[in-house]
DNA sequence: TTGAAAGCGCTAACAC
DNA sequence: GTGTTAGCGCTTTCAA
């Protein structure tokens, strides 16, 4: 059997709410007999209990994080390391991370579970969710923060990376290269970043002086992953146009645009250089390795974490909107092969 | 406020231990007391609070689920998703999941803190673990399950897929094809999974009659991702012997393979035919598609998680050992291009 | 600075 | 079948 709080009590020779007293770091304890509590603590291997504690408190020492399914399962890690960023940051403040993946229509019967039995105190929301959880997490006053989403109509806290500063470095770069006729390919412009990351590309090329063609951007495909790239990209080629560059709105749609053009024995990035967005794994194993803007994923979701735990604390209140900074990693697909040696 | 029992019993007008007794599906409850008790339930949208009944029944609804951080930020979603279909089985059992990740030295400082507090029923580890972890485990008499690894010399429950069967349909599915000069690539030998295929590529080629040479088996890399495919299919092919086909220990070693040959203008699967083994993303993604075993990732999820609950409830005893089956899935790497139309 | 005691919401033993 | 009550392990007044 585990020790308790009796336990410790009993052997410290003390009440048991001077332990609490000592394990809470409250209140003013005598420097000796918080030691002596202590030793009792490590002699008994002594940790607290989380139901009981949570039972007084009000507090489930969890957090929730819901994902929608698909995103999770998805090949590419991206939605897993947000969520491996929210667990090791959690673990820093002694919070737990309960996830949960929901589908796109909810009923008020999968609301999670942990919603409705209040075993949370705080929710994660990543990637696109559906907007009757939102709206029940505030009906409900539960603090919660949304990652690379937000709903244009509200003010919830988000954590968003810096799509516009994104594109605006990817362009730089083309530009500097010496490229001229930029193409963009995008897809499931439902997502506020797609949109951002398309907005861009054409208002940042107006701003420099740079042509833009509607020709030249690609944006109708449902989804945005390595098929739709090859789809939206074949398009563009058909077109039979200048093009120089191909700026797709992430690295999957970058690898299915390199696949269109190996099909089409169009060397990269001789004849045409691409660029995608995200950093994921597959811009490294890609051939050429992809030029890509690297968005700080386990960042976003420590970030996440400690906002919530701000929010708790009352050290800071919902409704702020944190924008994380990007980077240009440049590699093959613009720069062409690194010379050995 | 959220309701609580009393609440519950007060609006029913029955006292707190009948609305547990109706919440709990025990004892005998007349029909009529139970629908004035489901009814204020439904009224106030009661649900008990885990941190209390937890309080009481020392048990938490939580299970663990302890992976190896390298295995989780992986690219493929091999373990994700296995923790997804954890997460859906456990859900439909009224468990949670608690996840954390770990390095691969623990010290006892990194104990996973949800075991320390003792606020799991039950873990799942997935992947390789450390012994320590397990050792902690079997000490503190926590029910738990390994998948996807064991340990040889102990007998802990495990779930493992039927690597054995697996090698042994591609092999068959090879030499129904006409392939005679069969080469095996493998990598991270410390795995047990990888072990076992390895050796059952050696056993049932000779139980076959097909002859095996040790110059076609390579697998002596330390990891087993695509870069090590490509390194032991490099080394294979530049021997100069003949070779049909590669059967590749996992199917990120497979595209690695792919890839080797691809650099070397060999045409798959006129010249090589390839085979993986996994059936993750890539393997589809692949140009060619690939051939593989399909490995039932969140079936296994979901049977490590039945396992715990049934050792809980005292219908199972530890130390079981789950084969799940594989089945062969043909692609384009050993059939070669599908006709359209 | 410390101890005694109430009580968080629930289950379970026992009385009726 | 249903109600009363003790008590799970902890935090938090309140007194001393």
């Amino acid at each position: 059997m585990n020790a308790t709080i009796k336990d410790v009590a009993k052997k410290a020779g003390v009440a048991i709410s001077t332990v609490s007293l000592v394990v809470n770091h409250k209140g003013h304890v005598a420097k000796e007999t918080e030691l002596k509590v202590l030793r009792a603590i490590k002699e008994l291997n002594y940790h607290p209990q989380r139901s009981a504690r949570g039972l007084v408190t009000k507090q489930s020492g969890n957090f929730g994080f819901i994902l929608n399914g698909n995103h999770f399962s998805q090949a590419e890690p991206f939605y897993t390391k947000i969520f491996l960023g929210t667990e090791i940051q959690a673990r820093s403040f002694d919070y737990y991370i309960l996830l949960t993946t929901i589908t796109q229509n909810v009923t008020p019967k999968n609301i999670p579970r942990f919603l409705l039995e209040r075993n949370v105190d705080g929710v994660i929301l990543a990637g696109s969710v559906p907007h009757k959880i939102v709206d029940y997490l505030h009906k409900n006053q539960l603090p919660f923060i949304l990652i690379d989403y937000y709903f244009p109509e509200r003010h919830d806290s988000t954590i968003l990376t810096d799509n516009a500063m994104g594109i605006r470095l990817v362009i730089d770069h083309l530009l500097e290269l010496g490229h001229r006729d930029l193409a963009f390919i995008g897809g499931d412009m439902g997502h506020p970043s797609m949109q951002k990351r398309c907005s861009t590309f054409k208002s940042y090329l107006q701003q420099k002086g740079a042509p833009i063609e509607d020709a030249k951007i690609d944006c109708i495909e449902e989804h945005s992953g390595t098929e739709s790239g090859f789809a939206a990209t074949t398009r563009l080629l058909e077109k039979n146009i200048s093009i120089s560059a191909i700026v797709a709105a992430n690295d999957a749609m970058a690898v299915g645009a390199l696949r269109a053009c190996r099909d089409r024995k169009i060397r990269i990035p001789e004849e045409i250089a691409i660029t995608g967005f995200d950093d994921v794994e597959s811009s490294i194993t890609a051939r050429p390795t992809l030029t890509t803007v690297h968005v700080p994923k386990e960042e976003m979701g420590a970030a996440a974490v400690r906002h919530l735990v701000d929010v708790i604390n009352g050290r800071q209140s919902e409704g702020v909107r944190i924008i994380m900074p990007v980077k240009l990693v440049a590699r093959e697909s613009t720069l062409g092969a690194i010379p050995p040696g």
